[in-house]
This record gives C-alpha cells, structure tokens and sequence, in this order.
DNA sequence: ACTTTGACCTGTGCGC
DNA sequence: TGCGCACAGGTCAAAG
C-alpha cells in the first residue's frame, strides 16, 4: 500500500499526537504479523515513551526512552488509527476490529483517544524493536533517500551501471534508491519519457539521449514524490490518514491503473497500456515513452 | 553480485 | 446468488 509519500503522511499525522507519549499497554492479537513479533515485544514497550519518530525509506522508525527503536514497516496494507474498544465486540481482538493487530495505549499526551491501532487485513507488514536502526537488516542495506542529496544523476547512472534489469524493476528496488514503489515508478517512468522496459544500464551506457534521460528521471522522481506528499498522499483502497482522511494524489494518476485511456501528453494519440513487469502491473504510454 | 521466481495473506471485483 | 480467477501501495528467501 504505503509508499514513501504515505508513510511520510503517517509519520507527519502521528507525530503531534504520540510525541512524548507514554506506552502504558500493549496488546498483540496475535503472535505474529509477516513475521513472530521480537521475544518479549509488548513487555519491552511498556512503560516507555516515545522520544521521536522518523521514517527511513517505507519504515517508520519510534525512538524510545528505553533507547531502543521500533521498527514498523506497513507492508500493503498496513495503517495506523486512533480509536476506541467496542463493548459491542469485546470477545474479538479486546473489542477492536477483525484486522486490528497490536493495540498501544497511550498516556500523556493530548491524541484523540488514548488507543493508537495497527490494522493490517494481509499482515505484509511486520514490526521489530532493536538497539540501533542502522545496523538492522532491514535498514542496512537501503539505497538513498529519493527526496535527499544524496540521490542525484551521478549516484543514480552508478547503482544502474551493473544491472540489466529493466529500470522498473531496477528503480523498485530498494537497494537502489528506498521509498519508491508501484505507483510512483509508473508515475515517474511516465514523466521522463522512458519505458518501463529499457535495461537500466542502457541509461547509463546508451545514447546520448539515454543520459539526459536518466538524468531527467531523477527530477520527475522528486517531484511526483513531492506533489504525492502535498497531496495527502494516494488513497486506492486500505490507506488512510491517521485522522481517517483520504489522500489525493490518486486524483492526479496519469497512467498508474489508466488502461485504455488515453494518453493525456499534448499532442500525444497513444493509449495507456499494462504490462506485468517481475510480477507487478506497470502502466505505461507506447507512444510517448520510449 | 545480479536476476528471476515463488511465497507470504486477505479482500474485492469481474465474468460466467 | 455463487464460484473461480485475477489482481492489489511490498519484500524476501531460494535457486540459477
């Protein structure tokens, strides 16, 4: 579900409301999401408070006072709500919903109920609690920031430089560059006049306008990113702001799920088509990317 | 080191 | 209405 823009959003909407808040419970209503939560998960949380909260990549990261750091990747579709127990429904999950997975009450701080939800239907996300972030297996290995300095035309014509793959999958992987996902490559391949297939050494060891190509694809890559961020973020189906708001920037898709419209470049008579690129749907315009 | 494939889950929408 | 299938914002382990 969540790309870089939406966890940015969930991060950004959390904030206000968990800084500096105490962790007085924590449930799990089950023992495990994609993964066993860590041994003794709920009892090490407990009784801490939450000192920051960062997001590297599709990770939200929360700074504890206990100096540990919990790790939560959302997976699809994972999310995260302020809410409240049903008496209605107290035999399921302490009252909450059917995929309300880890409940954590909070103390302290002024959120809108004192019970902040993770809810997760597929459970493709999955959270961990570790002494430094970095050196996680999961953080270690990531590519720049996207939105950072750090990814640029040089940085980004050197990770490309040894891989054959096509640039959707190469610009996928998170290793490469850490935060893009379906949506935003398809986005971002579409701005630069690229398509999805073109090797992704081809970029870097092709033609002149292969170059400036690569090039440009570095911009378009921030700017749909940050348009996406201004926007709320894309709502499709399970991703909702904390407040339970929608995001908008689904409303500016140009070929993301367009198939068979028609390509909106001025001028331009192609139609949006779909083709399924290492498992995954990429949409694109023939005509104008190429 | 790189590439490809299948696996992990549940829900939804479609054609019949 | 029900059934079966395809597909969905992601990532990883395994195998070549």
């Amino acid at each position: 579900m969540p790309e870089l823009p939406e966890v940015d959003i969930i991060r950004a909407g959390l904030t206000p409301f968990v800084l500096g808040a105490r962790l007085e419970h924590v449930t799990l209503n089950r023992p495990d999401l994609r993964y066993s939560f860590p041994h003794s998960f709920a009892a090490q949380l407990e009784g801490a408070r939450i000192t920051g909260i960062r997001r590297r990549a599709k990770y939200l990261l929360f700074a504890l006072s206990s100096k540990k750091t919990l790790i939560s990747h959302l997976g699809m579709t994972g999310n995260f709500r302020f809410d409240l127990p049903d008496p209605q429904t107290r035999g399921i999950n302490h009252g909450f919903k059917k995929h309300d997975h880890v409940i954590l009450e909070l103390s302290g701080v002024n959120s809108p109920t004192p019970f902040l939800i993770y809810s997760d239907p597929r459970r493709f996300g999955f959270m961990d609690l570790v002494d430094d972030p970095q050196k996680s297996k999961y953080l270690k290995k990531l590519g720049p920031e996207p939105l950072g300095n750090q990814f640029n035309g040089a940085v980004l014509r050197q990770r490309f430089a040894s891989r054959r793959t096509p640039v959707k999958t190469a610009l996928l992987d998170q290793n490469i560059v850490a935060g893009l996902g379906n949506i935003y490559v398809c986005e971002a391949l579409y701005r630069a006049g690229i398509d999805p297939r073109v090797r992704a050494i081809d970029l870097v060891d092709g033609s002149k306008r292969r170059s400036l190509q690569l090039e440009a694809l570095v911009g378009h890559i921030k700017d749909v990113l940050g348009e996406a961020i201004d926007s709320g973020g894309s709502t499709l189906k399970d991703y909702k702001k904390v407040d339970g708001g929608t995001g908008y920037f689904q409303h500016s898709f140009k070929v993301y799920d367009k198939k068979g419209q028609p390509c909106s470049t001025k001028g331009c008579a192609g139609s949006i088509e779909r083709i399924a690129q290492s498992g995954r749907s990429s949409f694109y315009c023939p005509v104008c990317q190429t």
